[in-house]
DNA sequence: GTCTATACTCTGATAGAC
DNA sequence: GTCTATCAGAGTATAGAC
C-alpha cells in the first residue's frame, strides 16, 4: 500500500530508509500492523531484502527505541554536568526533548506504547528506560531537597514529565505546529514543579545563558 | 494465547465480555496486533461466536472509543453546569477523569493510538473527540479572560491536559500505584495554569465542596 | 448464540540465482 | 545486496448445522 517516501530517494542508506520508514508506519499502524512488506514498499526495496540488513522485524523496532533512548540519556547527562541546579537543568532537557521530538524526522510515537515497549526481545531496551527514569526521578529528588520544587510523589511528577514529552512526539507530526513548543512545555512544566513560580523567568535567563 | 480471564466469568454478558478483553489486548498488544481468535480465547468462546455480537473488529474498538468519549463529554458538561469558575471546573473535570481512569475496568490505554483513532470507520468518534478538545479549550480561554489563568497558547494547553489524562490510563494499568493520584494529578495542572498559585487551596476546597 | 468447517488473504522468514 | 519463488502459519469473515 505504501509508496516510496520522498525523503527515500538518496541521501539515505537502504538501511536507515528502512528504519526512517518503519518508525513512520509503526506510528500509524502499530508494530504488528506494520508488515515487513509495507515497509519495503515504501523504501522502495522487495520484502525479502529486508533480511539483508536486519534480523527480524523486532530488531527494526529494537534500534529505534535504543535509539531515541540513548540520545534522551546522553542529553540528560549533559545538562546535570553543565550544572546550574535541579530547576535550571530540568528546563533545559525539557527544551532539548520537545525540539528534538518535532525535528527528528523519526516518528516516534509508537515506541512507548506496550506493543513495542513490552516486546521479548527489548528488555536491555527496557534496562536502559528505567536508568533514565530514575535519573530523572534524582533530578527531582534534588530540586525538592533544596526546597526549589514543590513535595509531591517523585515518580507521579517524573510520570508527568513523561507524559509532556510523549505528547510532544504526538503533536509534532499531524497537528497544528505551536510558536516555540519548546519553550512553552519546559517552562510550563517547571512552572509546575516550582515552590515559587516568580522564580521561573530567573530559571529560564539562567537557562539559556548556559546555551541550548 | 490468552486464556478466560476471571473476570469474564458469570456477571458480564458475552457481549461486555468481548469489549472488556478487547480493551486489554488492544492496550498490550495493539488493534491489528489483537486478532479476534485471541479476543474470544480471553472471553472463553469460538472465534465465529464474535460476530454474532459485532459486525467487525473495527466495531469493538469503535464501541470502546464512543464509550470513553461520551462518558468524558458528559462529566466535562456536569461540571461546567455545575459552575463555580474555571478553575474549580477545571479541577473536578480533571479528578473525575483520573479517577475513572483508574477506576475503570477497560484498559484505554490503546484508543487514542494513531492505530485506532485513524480506522476510517471511526470518523463519527474523530467528530466527539474534536468537539470534546474544543469544550476543554473553551474552558481555559474562560479562565484565562478572567485572568484566572496564565495567557498561554489555548491548544498547546489542552494538549497538555489531554497528556496528563493518557499518562492515567497508561499509569493506571501497569506500574505502582499513587495515594491519591486524581487529587495529584488535578492539583498540579491547576497549579499550573493558575497566575496567583497560592490560590490552588482554595480552588480545591471549592471544588470538594461542589462534591466529587 | 454457539458451534465446526472452510474460503481466501496476508504474514514473517528462508532458499538460491544473479 | 537485491531479486523471484516459496513455505507454513495466522488473519478476518462466512456458511450452515444444532
Amino acid at each position: 500500500m505504501p509508496s516510496p517516501s520522498p525523503e527515500t530517494a538518496q541521501v539515505w542508506s537502504t538501511r536507515d530508509s528502512i528504519l526512517l520508514e518503519a518508525s513512520r508506519l509503526f506510528a500509524t499502524r502499530g508494530f504488528r500492523g506494520t508488515s515487513t512488506r509495507d515497509i519495503c514498499a515504501a523504501v522502495g526495496i522487495r520484502q525479502p531484502s529486508l533480511y539483508s540488513h536486519f534480523d527480524s522485524k523486532q530488531s527494526i523496532a529494537e534500534e529505534l527505541l535504543r535509539r531515541d533512548l540513548t540520545l534522551g540519556i546522553d542529553a540528560l547527562a549533559r545538562m546535570q554536568a553543565d550544572g546550574g541546579g535541579a530547576a535550571v537543568e530540568l528546563y533545559r532537557y525539557l527544551r532539548w526533548e520537545i525540539t528534538y521530538d518535532i525535528e527528528d524526522p523519526f516518528d516516534k510515537r509508537a515506541l512507548y506504547n506496550a506493543e513495542i515497549l513490552e516486546l521479548p526481545e527489548l528488555d536491555s531496551c527496557r534496562d536502559l528506560l528505567e536508568n533514565f527514569s530514575q535519573q530523572l526521578e534524582a533530578l527531582i529528588r534534588r530540586g525538592i531537597a533544596a526546597g526549589d520544587f514543590i513535595d509531591m510523589d517523585v515518580v507521579f511528577l517524573r510520570r508527568t514529565i513523561d507524559a509532556i514529552s510523549i505528547e510532544a512526539m504526538r503533536g509534532s507530526v499531524d497537528e497544528t505546529p505551536i510558536i516555540d513548543q519548546p519553550d512553552l512545555a519546559a517552562s510550563l512544566v517547571t512552572r509546575a514543579l516550582l515552590s515559587d513560580t516568580s522564580q521561573l523567568n530567573d530559571v529560564r535567563q539562567r537557562a539559556h545563558s548556559l546555551g541550548l
